[in-house]
DNA sequence: AATGAATGAGTGTTCATTCAT
DNA sequence: AATGAATGAACACTCATTCAT
């Protein structure tokens, strides 16, 4: 009756790793919700797309609102993640946008707010504050970039908080099938948009 | 027998301008599904909205997605007189579009991408095709706008489509509650909004 | 323009008299609640039962909890009517009670107690108060009866709100089958309890 | 290879009087059933209360219906005892039969024939003889002094099974809240209904 | 012109049960 | 001895839609 120094748990040991299954379902469902919104996604199609049953979701999520706030919150910290390193990395502040733009119209996505403003109805008070904050962190992320680039005299002063909000939602506009399908490729129309907004619309003066 | 009882007719029924309750229904429906989106809208909620019954809803439209159609197409008719009016009216082009936007943001409503996303899948071809048009006709008031500006020199070369279509996406930064409520009233930051969009990040040399 | 003195109103007129399937499916449920208790009675059941569709029984109850308390109250009322009619009725007291313990024992139901305990979680208070409320008035009814009895000296002085529930709860016996089922008939069951409840376990000095 | 690993063997599986895990398990669902009846009681919840995971409840019982089985089969065999310990103990048949009722009004249950009744349904034939059986070893021994009470002279003449089902039966009065809660303390009112079980209704002539 | 009645298909959710580890 | 993972069947409830009146 000694102590066993390994003192291996009872029972089956949790998935190898990070649980595949788990994110399988997390990335699927985020794609979903993206593309088709909080309500017309339903349980069963998430299911299906991911080749399990819904019950095995239930598994891992205790209802559609958990999922869904997982899901967008997976993503979210991924889009951080990413948008960092760009922002961190070299190039002028122009360019470091225009990659930016480029990797966030990639992404097949509703813009936030709508997605939010449709799910909020089913989201808790908690799970609101956090996707928020997430979103948040983003905004965050930029909101400083710009104020930087206004202190170092790189761009006119402005609100910077405007202008991150304001970068997203220009970058939004990539859903207009008209603009991005036809003959300029998406890398075409992200420069556009950054070249306008950088630029603004008043005349040059010679 | 050339009459017929109302009987399911394909299109728009009937408009004679006078029904009273079919434009009631209408009206309230617009309201409903730019407020909630298409899917959380039911007929029943509609029907209650307008103190009438479901099957009353069902006497003017054949279904859901025709209810929709007409309701849209009607508020975009209205938004599109009214956007012309101001685009018409005199001050410059930076003033009209600051009036524009003023009125843009003061109707309570998802943006219009949003929503049709959501309820495409619900609709026929046709019917896509119908609203799209409404909605081009009114970036295609815009753009014309932008066109001469253009060729006026008032604003710098641009493709002027791509800043139709920016300008609306631009006007949607309103949703976010951070920024309109705080401190800045909604006129303020309709007119921030348009002086970002107007000048650009660019410094602007001396 | 002038007044129309009929005033007919418009529409489908309301089904004739009192609706025969909504009361058709109150007294299905009814019956089902008693027999299986709450929880075992799916709302899919009811409505087969009826031979109607489930989305039916929908159209009349808005869920499961209403059903039930609509369904509870109807039988209430019922055997409140039945029970008053046999207690002033003719008979001595002995007589009369055994009458309303045959009628009681007739109809195949969970003693309510049980039900009510069962289904009381899914109630909303205003529900359950209503039941509570309906069935009292049957307490009443027989505690009035025990207590004019007291008074008339017909029975030995007791508290006559337990004797009215007592009794109710001897008359569940009934239920356990060993007893009626075998040889005795129902009615000879009814008859044995009465009997013991009226003149009780001690012995009669001559 | 005599000896096999615990695979789903019928009936009650090794209850060799020392696995404490097991016998935590029955004890916690014993409680449950009593006091939530057979559906509302789920093996997840049974799991939790018992601090293990629902496999390991499956690991001692196969099915729902045996650890309910096994479970009341438990608590019954230990009323039995308790029951038997008061009736062969010292004091007249009347101040023996109150200890009883206050023993067994004071465990928080549904009746029982309440939860066999809601139960059954899922329950195979041999485990509601099993059971019943159990159950009527309760009755038979009431019955027994019952009888015997009449055969000494100590009650007057009846069916002695009817008695002890009626005994019962009136036990379970307790739970009508009005009566007990109020100014009657919980033996109050096993007092009282031992009494009124005892004297009946019928006025005693001086 | 407008309504009451009825339905079918789908949605979110629960739960007993199985199986490999 | 005990567990994590996964599933199928059922359930309460919603909603767009139809039809006779």
């Amino acid at each position: 009756m000694t102590e066993q120094p390994p003192k291996r748990k009872p029972g089956r040991p949790k998935a190898d790793g990070k649980n595949q299954t788990m994110i399988q379902i997390m990335r699927t469902a985020a794609f979903l919700f993206m593309e088709h919104g909080f309500e017309k996604v339903s349980l069963e199609g998430v299911a299906q797309a991911c080749g399990v049953t819904k019950a095995s979701v239930y598994y891992y999520f205790n209802n559609k609102a958990q999922l869904f706030t997982e899901s967008v919150l997976l993503v979210l910290s991924v889009a951080l993640e990413q948008t960092r390193r760009i922002m961190e990395g070299p190039g002028s502040l122009q360019e470091r946008l225009l990659k930016v733009a480029e990797g966030h119209m990639a992404n097949a996505h509703v813009d936030f707010e709508t997605m939010m403003r449709e799910a909020s109805a089913g989201l808790s008070e908690e799970q609101i504050t956090r996707i928020r904050n997430a979103e948040n962190a983003l905004n965050q992320l930029l909101e400083d970039v710009f104020r930087q680039a206004i202190a170092d005299g790189e761009i006119a002063p402005a609100n910077p908080l405007l202008l991150a909000h304001a970068y997203i939602a220009v970058m939004t506009v990539r859903n207009r099938k008209e603009i991005v399908n036809d003959k300029e490729s998406l890398q075409q129309a992200a420069k556009d948009i950054i070249q306008l907004f950088w630029n603004g619309l008043a005349p040059r003066k010679p």
